[in-house]
DNA sequence: ATTTTATTGATTTACGTACATCAAAATTGG
DNA sequence: CCAATTTTGATGTACGTAAATCAATAAAAT
């Protein structure tokens, strides 16, 4: 049988009540009989009953989540996914509140992390914007002692408690080593369609994948980046210009989002001509163009495991507990037309 | 805030020991006044304080996993994930066994099925071996009232309540997919590594890989399976073997364990040879051998993610709950050298 | 109409923890 | 050494549910 605080009680051979003021950490406890207890504790292998604790306290977690106010397939995923959680919140003791704030803009996400602050919430999830300030914000929040996770997009460098979400350099590399694995050595150009180079994320993908082409793939020369701003009428616009002009791309690595417009311009501007297409991000759109040969391998982040993930590290840290780090490790999915979900 | 039974009970009118007898199906309760509880439950939306019911009941989940006792990478790796979680049965209110039967023995499995039962446990996960009798001891298990999950391999048209493993035809498809696109059109043949033909896993992987390769990849012919019985030793003889009479193998595909054994006769035999390489489970082995290019893909079934999944089913079906299924998918994992875990 | 049986209500205890209150004991300061 | 203060103990209530007991009522059988 699991050890209790009257099992504590006892071995330490102070009443409950003390046990009660050491564990909840409540003053009034001298030093020497804190330290009588907290052998105890170790002694007996003691933990807490977190759900018999949340039941007497009655306790909710209150989550604030932070995203940018982006109209995208992934974020509008993600979205979803959060109001899933939303959803059973009555069996998990949630109350989880989503706040958008506008995208790319740190000085908005500082103010709202100021806000967030004030409601001291049991913890905040936020799609990070890398800057400084922002930083600083979120390293204020932690030192104020209110747990942080930042979500798909990381920032590193500060007190956050985790990160929930992908090896955004590994993503890249990855990338790099399949179009170069399945070009099987021919010689030519890659365009590279990315968001904006102003988010962390796709800078971190390019860099891996621009690494890999250069060190291993020296006949696959990279184009320069087209920034299609997520914007599926960008990324259209970008991509069939970059393939009515340069007869020698035959592969197309796609970081960001706006994949609509990519498809299409495939389809309009590629028919019979050999051209190589990995992409991120498993949408509806990207789906059906690997399903029919248009885009040849999708990697993935699943928003669904990140929320939840999310969720389940505030809540511990909330309650100071450990987390299992092997499954809060966000996986990097590699999607061919034979292993979709 | 959320409906308890005293909102039940003044809700249909009726006392809390009625909605008690109502809510853990116990008998005294007539009909019509059943009927009355069971509408104020839908009306309020009470859910079950699962906590709290634990909390009263004292409940552990006594939970069996029945493992066959193979030597081999992966199955010390689900066994090493089965202890990892037993070391949290405190917070988790398991209470886990570890059996051990006969591998490929249907027959010890059946009567370890039928001790287990005796036990009456709240839920039973198994790694099956594919044969009717099996089936039927699963069957009578779940008609039983005993929940059960099957592990790693499936048992396809049995009553088993869920699967946690990966799609193994799937698994195969993939295989042949990465294998053909990495060879780039070139014409050869292939080896095929399997640990038995009488594993169900093993015959579908088979079966996924061969089917793409006929239909996508006609220049890539398949050998004969060698059958390893994943064991290294035996693996080792047969590529070696292979490798040395036949000079036009140009790819390797390696679907069971035993991997040590196929990397050595690799490093012996195909040193300044062209040989594409994808095998299976993630291993300290086959992990070394990804970095260093005698392989070049890994396909992998994360057993960590298997096992948790399993219990977490196991517990809600006990306790009659539903499921998040996109949770409990067990993804493909593919691994190339860039993003390794 | 009376007995038997089936339902229902009322009440209590328990699970492990949190938290509050008041009294008792120990320690400290002067 | 006494008073003031700090520390500790004893005890009770609460959280939401389970489970048991016993009394009370209703319905069915005789």
């Amino acid at each position: 049988m699991r050890p209790t605080v009257h099992d504590i009680a006892a071995a330490a051979g102070v009443s409950l009540a003390t046990v009660d003021r050491v564990l909840n950490q409540r003053p009034g406890v001298r030093h020497v009989t804190r330290e009588k207890v907290e052998t105890a504790i170790r002694d007996l292998g003691y933990v807490r009953d977190v759900a018999a604790a949340n039941l007497a306290k009655g306790r909710v977690y209150p989550l604030t989540f932070i995203l940018p106010a982006s109209d995208n397939s992934f974020m509008h995923g993600l979205n979803a996914e959060i109001r899933t959680a939303i959803a059973r919140s009555a069996t998990e003791r949630t109350d989880i509140r989503i706040v958008e704030v506008p995208a790319f803009d740190p000085q908005a996400l500082v103010r709202e992390l100021q806000t967030v602050a004030a409601e001291r919430p049991s913890g905040v999830a936020l799609v990070a914007t890398d800057a400084p300030e922002v930083r600083a914000a979120v390293d204020r929040l932690v030192q104020d002692g209110i747990p942080v996770v930042t979500l798909v997009s990381d920032l590193t460098g500060s007190l956050r408690h985790h990160y929930a979400g992908v090896d955004n350099i590994a993503a890249g590399r990855t990338a790099a080593r399949l179009l170069g694995r399945f070009l099987g050595g021919a010689k030519g150009e890659l365009a590279v369609l990315a968001g904006s180079m102003l988010v962390r994320d796709h800078r971190e993908r390019l860099e891996g994948f621009a690494s890999v082409m250069a060190q291993e793939f020296p006949a696959l020369h990279l184009l320069p980046v087209l920034e299609g701003r997520d914007d599926p009428e960008v990324a259209h616009m970008l991509i069939a210009n970059a393939l009515g002009k340069n007869d020698g791309i035959i592969g197309i690595y796609s970081l960001g989002a706006g994949n609509r417009g990519l498809i299409r311009a495939l389809k309009e501007k590629a028919i019979g001509r050999p051209l190589t297409v990995v992409a991120h991000e498993l949408t509806a759109h990207t789906r059906a163009a690997l399903v029919d040969g248009t885009i040849d391998a999708i990697l993935n982040q699943d928003a669904g495991h990140e929320v939840r993930s999310a969720i389940r590290v505030l809540k511990a840290k909330a309650d100071g507990l450990g987390v299992i780090d092997a499954q809060e490790r966000i996986r990097l999915d590699i999607f061919l037309k034979d292993n979709l979900p």
